[in-house]
RNA sequence: GCCUCGGUGGCCUAGCCCGGUAGGGCAUCACCUUGGUAAGGUGGUGGUCGCGGGUUCAAAUCCCGCCCGAGGCUCCA
């Protein structure tokens, strides 16, 4: 029964690699020079040999693999001898030789080959590409009898343990997913088919990108990489207010914001451990001495700074905040929809130092409840998005009334999944998720409590007796991608108009809060006279100068969701009331122009304010879009 | 990366199957119109039909190759 036991790859379409031979392992190690060694566009066959492997297997792998080949059209390979895939190794003798059956094989079969020795130490840096095919492990077996090739997801795989899923209630009850209910609960049983089947709904393309680009507030831009986006000046208003809310928020909860560089050395030693998890995700920048990678979370920038901190207990929690813009994750080309998810996106992200697990527990309830708040202020409200909760089987036996009260606070069932272990970083995790009209889900706020990094980036307190400590490091992004906020406003706006509602911003973040109309240019005097009474208020507001027919421009200002429309003639001058259309409540209401400054001042108290991102008047603003 | 669909003035789109000198709408420009709450009228400017090759007397249309985009798959600590 030699079946068991084989030649174990894991195979690496990589973009380059490079080794260094440091010492030899092995007595039966090759003679090799410790030069340096860096191939390009290769599929990296890192190979262990197990007891029983013959030299056949060596055959039987590289045919395997040259199938593979064809697929990827990629014809250079470089066999690695890499002991780590088993713990019942070949001896090594037996071992080099099938290695050398190996490289042999492919030579004849016409592969660009290329060896790294065996039985050495090597330094090795990898940059995996990204698509789906490029990390794959392969079992090829020593028994003939057993053709079986087993394929796999390499590197997330070895991570992935089993999880189950379940709905917790508010009230605390726990049932298993395919047991709940779900009448009163639509868009959570999204989420959970979402999550668990990844069914899909629809098929068209999803409502929100029309919108962006109709309402002139972002675009694609076909001269830089998919997923990187232009804002127009609507849009960047937009999303520079949201900005500034989540920021206020954070700084105002007691964070200090620090701002980090946006890219760093793929080879710093703190940084490699933590990049080996996410090896195909980068942008990298080839400077001239060295290679960098572009950030994918701001983690990196505030541990180093953490890292070099001196810190007291007394200080803690301590809180830090980065408004990133822009973290890049290069996802792969099919991957990238619109304004759900981007390359490059802007990310709000906070993290905080704890002492112990029950200041955590604290830190953690209140950066709850921060994060519906700023999801309230853009309009999204509880029945708007699903709460997600995950979370290490042993960690929720110990601390079950914690995420109980999680979910109390949330107030509505919650979708959870708890691993039979610690299977991440973190050992709590939750999110804020969105279902859109495709009925796909995407988180918005999120927070976890990370155990690892602490230790992993060195990053320590001085606790009461003078011992340094690691701490409990919370990770949150109180919004989650600002352009996702975005996102999920468009397409709930959307979802509004298709039952019958009325689409619209919140007035804070209105491009214009309110637009003025006159009658007909006679009047445009006089209806400058308001735009300025208004203006003086902080309030947004523009004036239609255009020689247009008045329904023509009421219909527009309707079609750019302008809140507040003003229509300027004779009675208006003689009354002193101003006819006021209010889009949400859809009537027209005569009021003093001290009323509606008043009201919409009120309605958009505490909220940040940005001027106009605008020419004032209509006929001096060029088109962007259409 | 794979699959599917697509690429025609700034935007939307007809024409493609069945080859015969590219049509409409919006926007833009000019003129007329100066209005009372979701599209006033007339006229004009603007296109080597994504790129390259092939078939043909003739290609937006048929064939081959490539590029770009979108969606799906997959992925999403």
């Amino acid at each position: 029964m030699g079946g068991l036991n084989s030649l174990r790859i894991l195979q690496l379409h990589s973009d380059y690699i490079e080794y260094l031979p440091v010492q030899k392992e092995v007595s039966a190690a090759e003679e090799t020079e410790k030069t340096a060694r860096r191939i390009e566009e290769v599929v990296v066959l890192f190979t262990a040999v197990e007891e029983e492997d013959n030299e056949v297997v060596a055959t039987r792998a590289i045919k395997e693999i040259e199938n593979f080949l064809e697929k990827l059209k990629v014809n250079r390979i470089l066999i690695y001898p890499y002991a780590h895939l088993s713990n019942n190794l070949a001896k090594p003798a037996v071992a080099l030789k099938v290695i050398r059956r190996m490289e042999e094989a492919a030579k004849t079969a016409g592969m660009e080959t290329f060896r790294a020795p065996f039985g050495w130490n090597k330094k090795f840096t990898i940059s995996i590409k990204g698509h789906p095919l490029a990390e794959q492990s392969r079992t090829v077996l020593a028994d003939v009898e057993n053709e079986e090739e087993k394929v796999s997801e390499a590197l997330q795989a070895e991570a992935k343990l089993e999880s189950s899923w379940y709905i917790i209630q508010p009230d605390g009850s726990v049932v298993p997913v395919e047991k709940f209910d779900f009448t009163e609960h639509k868009d959570l049983e999204r989420l959970a088919k979402y999550e668990i089947s990844k069914t899909r709904a629809s098929q068209e393309k999803p409502p929100h990108i029309k919108l962006m680009q109709r309402l002139e507030l972002v675009d694609y831009e076909p001269g830089s990489d998919p997923g990187n986006l232009r804002w127009y000046p609507k849009g960047r208003l937009v999303k520079s207010l949201i900005e500034q809310l989540v920021t206020d928020t954070m700084v105002n909860y007691g964070a200090m914001e620090v701002e980090t560089p946006v890219m760093y050395d793929l080879n710093h030693p703190s940084l490699s451990d933590y990049l080996d998890r996410f090896p195909a995700r980068q942008y990298i920048i080839k400077s001239e001495d060295k290679d960098l990678f572009l950030r994918f979370a701001a983690c990196f920038g505030q541990f180093l700074m953490l890292h070099d901190t001196q810190l007291s207990y007394r200080q803690l929690p301590l809180r830090v905040y980065e408004l990133t813009r822009y973290s890049f994750r290069r996802e792969k080309s099919g991957e990238i929809a619109g304004l759900r998810r981007q390359r490059a996106f802007t990310m709000p992200d906070c993290h905080a130092l704890c002492a112990d697990l029950r200041q955590t527990k604290r830190e953690f309830i209140t950066r709850f409840k921060l994060c519906s708040e700023v999801l309230d202020s853009l309009g999204l409200e509880k029945k708007d998005y699903e709460l997600a909760i995950r979370f290490a089987e042993d960690f929720y036996n110990k601390n079950r009334n914690f995420v109980i009260s999680l979910v109390r606070l949330f107030g509505k069932p919650a979708l959870m999944e708890m691993f039979e272990e610690k299977a991440f970083y973190w050992v709590l995790k939750w999110e804020f998720n969105f279902i859109d009209n495709q009925e796909k889900a995407s988180a918005l706020s999120t927070d976890q409590i990370d155990v690892e990094n602490a230790y992993r980036y060195d990053i320590t307190y001085t606790d009461e007796t003078g011992q340094k400590q690691h701490p409990l490091i919370l990770h949150c992004s109180p919004s989650g991608g600002i352009e996702r906020c975005v996102y999920a406003m468009l397409e709930k706006s959307y979802r509004d108009q298709k039952e019958g509602g009325v689409p619209f911003l919140p007035l804070w973040l209105s491009p214009t809060q309110v637009r003025v109309i006159p009658v007909s240019d006679k009047f445009t005097k006089d209806a400058e006279n308001i735009v300025e009474e208004i203006r003086r208020h902080e309030i947004r507001v523009d004036l239609d100068d255009r020689s247009l027919t008045l329904q023509k421009k009421v219909r527009e200002a309707e079609r750019d969701w302008v809140i507040y429309v003003i229509v300027i003639g004779q009675k208006e001058i003689d009354s002193g009331f101003l006819p006021v259309r209010d889009r949400v409540a859809r009537k027209i209401k005569k009021m003093k122009l001290r009323e509606l400054v008043d009201k919409i001042l009120k309605e958009v108290e505490d909220k940040p304010f940005k001027p106009l991102p605008l020419p004032q008047k209509l006929s001096q603003r060029p088109q962007f879009y259409g």
